[in-house]
RNA sequence: GGCCAGGUAGCUCAGUUGGUAGAGCAGCGGACUGAAAAUCCGCGUGUCGGUGGUUCGAUUCCGCCCCUGGCCA
């Protein structure tokens, strides 16, 4: 008979809804390990602006995919998947639990429902779309995606390039529409596993707000400004890296290159956090959660705790 | 105390030669397949500082008052 499929907990929520925290305590208590689901963490370096858990939480408890790519890299979707079962497997293989933790939600999505097989990014093609639609614009890239692939122009919003290059670049690279290609290739659940949807979601948007903005003033007393004047500053040229982008960095190094007022880039900072936050919180409305709890409202730790139990029982 | 410039959306400001007003930012909702802390889409009623007056009609013109900033005393 086939084996008993193995049993992963999801903790899912928004920016400073206390998951590490949540993370930590439920790790102690279950033999567990964590794995981050987290397109920040995953950059060594950027540790107080993304705040990474420190080295004593990570020496009490195991935790994966944290610090595992460089800055200038591009980490990916894909890459996560891969990198995320191969953590679970040796996770069970210690006769542990593995509690997936973030709040990438593209990457929960990945991991959960799988990808399409598709070729990876082609950084010389999108170089050469980049410059192209520096001078037609993204406009006009979009109708020339229409000629070939009129099902994902009709998806893809005219101005949106990372979208457009995409599909371009899917086109370029197999000759074959990316609509066609998703469709062929539809994405499965990874097999013999069961995954139990925890979702943290903080209905007081005000309180999330203050937490946020405290958060931030605590990561500039931690030296963040420091921090980001160094990540910038080591990989001048790869300035335009994904990693940079994130959230507080971008905002950061707009004051230190941009010449911005620092108590305008740090306004602007919080509120992008803000916005990062209703982001996920959009995406987590339409997720299907087993158990979904308010941490501003109860403790997270007991009802999430028993949820597990109950799952382990239920195998 | 006098003179000048302002008081319009949560913030910064446009504007209406008199017919009750609109941008950016913030906010809210949404999309999301190898950049996702990214990228993109949609949503704008607010005693137009207060109060009298002129007018068919005032946020707009006039008077007075209040508030803010600057200059002069």
């Amino acid at each position: 008979m086939t084996q008993q499929p193995r049993l992963a907990v999801c903790i899912m929520g928004p920016t400073a809804s206390g998951k590490t925290g949540l993370a930590m305590a439920l790790a102690e208590r279950m033999n567990a390990e964590i794995i981050s689901v987290d397109s920040a963490l995953v950059y060594r370096g950027m540790d107080i602006g993304t705040a990474k858990p420190t080295p004593a939480e990570r020496a009490r408890v195991v935790h994966h995919l944290i610090d595992v790519a460089e800055v200038g890299e591009s980490y990916s979707a894909a890459r996560f998947r891969h990198e995320a079962l191969a953590a679970m497997e040796a996770v069970v293989e210690r006769g542990r639990l593995p509690l997936l933790v973030g709040g990438t939600m593209l990457y929960f999505r990945a991991l959960l429902q799988g990808l399409s097989p598709l070729p990876g990014r082609d950084e010389a093609l999108r170089a050469r779309l980049d410059a192209q639609a520096a001078i037609v614009g993204w406009p006009a890239l979009h109708r020339q995606l229409a000629e070939h692939d009129p099902e994902s122009a009709g998806r893809i919003q005219s101005r949106d390039g990372q979208r457009i290059q995409r599909a371009l670049e899917v086109l370029m690279l197999t000759g074959q529409p990316l609509s066609r290609l998703q469709a062929r290739g539809t994405p499965r659940a990874p097999e013999g596993w069961r995954f139990l949807r925890i979702g943290l979601v903080p209905e007081d948007r005000e309180a999330l707000a203050g937490r946020i903005a405290a958060r931030f003033l605590q990561m500039m007393e931690q030296g963040l400004l420091a921090e980001v004047e160094g990540l910038f500053t080591r990989s001048e040229p790869a300035a335009q890296t994904p990693a940079l982008r994130a959230v507080g960095y971008r905002q950061l190094w707009g004051h230190i290159a941009g010449g911005m007022p620092l108590d305008v880039a740090c306004e602007q900072a919080v509120a992008a956090t803000r916005q990062l936050a209703k982001r996920q919180l959009t995406w987590l409305r339409s997720e299907v959660l087993e158990l979904q709890v308010d941490p501003f409202v109860e403790d997270p730790v007991p009802p999430v705790l028993a949820a597990i139990e109950a799952a382990r029982m239920a195998r």
